[in-house]
DNA sequence: TTTGCTGCAAATGCTTTGCATGTAG
DNA sequence: CTACATGCAAAGCATTTGCAGCAAA
C-alpha cells in the first residue's frame, strides 16, 4: 500500500496514522474535529488507539502540513485536513455551525496592513463570530417563540 | 471614591478589583497581560490577592465589557483594557511582539463575506502572524549572523 | 535488527470552583 | 445585616511526556 503523504513527512505508515488520516478525510468539508472526537470515533471502530497517540499523531500531521489546527476563541483545539487552499471561518455563536470562506481582497488588505507596521505576514487567522439564519439554530428558535 | 466602571457593571468596589484594573490601565497600548503576569505584579506590590481571584475578576471584567481576552494561537489567555475602539493584531512569530491596527475596509469586507453565507457578524478575531523588522528580533539577529 | 511507534499512566499547566471567612453597601 | 467577595486549596480539562514493550523497514 502506498502512502505518499505519510512517507513524504518521514513518518512510518502505521495503523493509528492511517485510521486517523482516514477519519479526517471522511469528514465533510467545513467539519472540524477535536482530539476527543477523533478518539471517540476510534473507540467505535473498536481499535485500540490511546488518546495520547491521537494527540501525538495530530501534532505530527500538523507539523507535516497535512492538517490545520484551529482554536475557535480558545476553546479546545479542532483539526481539519488540508485540502489545498487556505480559508477563513465563520462560527455561529448559537449553534456552533462553522462555514468556510475565502476573500482575496481581504487577504491582500491584510498584507498591506502588516507591511505598514513593518511585518511580513506568514500566516493568519480570521474568525468571524455571529449568528446564522439556519432554521434549527437556537437563536432562531428563541426568536420564533417570542413572536408567534 | 467614585468608580463608575465597576458600579455600572454591578460589581462592588473592592481592593482586588481596583488593583487589577489599575495594572491593566497602566499597561502601554498594545501590551497584553496573562493572568499570571498580573498576579506577579500584584505579588510585587505586596498585596494579598490570590491567583484564583485574578481569574475571577478578569472573568467579570470581560463579561462587563471592560476588558478583552485574546488567545493568540491558543496560547494562554491574555487580557487588555478596552479603550474604546476595536482593533486587530499582528504578532511576530520570532519575538512575540504584538502590534495593533484597524482597517475599516477589511471590516466591511468581513461583514459582506459573512452576509453571503447568511451570517450576521457579532464579533471577530483577526490575527496576523509574521516576522517583524525590529533589529532586536531573533529572526533578524539570525539573518545578520549568516550574512556578515 | 534497528529505529521509530504505541499504549498506558502519570505529569503538567491553565483555569475553575467549593467553602469558610471577611467586608462593602 | 445581607449579599457578595476573597483566599486558599482542591478539582477539572486539555494536552504532553516517560517508559517499557511492539512493529515497520
Amino acid at each position: 500500500m502506498e502512502h505518499p503523504d505519510l512517507r513524504r513527512a518521514g513518518l512510518k505508515v502505521t495503523g493509528p496514522r492511517l485510521k486517523i488520516l482516514e477519519i479526517l478525510a471522511n469528514e465533510a468539508l467545513g467539519s472540524h474535529l477535536s482530539a476527543e472526537a477523533i478518539y471517540r470515533r476510534l473507540l467505535v471502530q473498536a481499535t485500540d488507539i490511546g488518546l495520547g497517540t491521537v494527540y501525538r499523531v495530530l501534532g505530527q500531521f500538523e507539523a507535516a502540513g497535512l492538517i490545520t489546527r484551529h482554536h475557535f476563541d480558545g476553546e479546545t483545539a479542532v483539526y481539519e485536513l488540508n485540502r489545498g487552499e487556505h480559508h477563513d471561518h465563520v462560527v455561529c455563536m448559537d449553534c456552533n455551525r462553522v462555514e468556510e470562506f475565502t476573500d482575496d481582497e481581504i487577504e491582500s488588505l491584510q498584507s498591506k496592513a502588516a507591511q505598514r507596521l513593518g511585518f511580513e505576514v506568514i500566516d493568519h487567522a480570521l474568525i468571524l463570530y455571529g449568528r446564522c439564519r439556519r432554521t434549527a439554530c437556537p437563536h432562531r428558535l428563541a426568536a420564533a417563540k417570542s413572536e408567534p
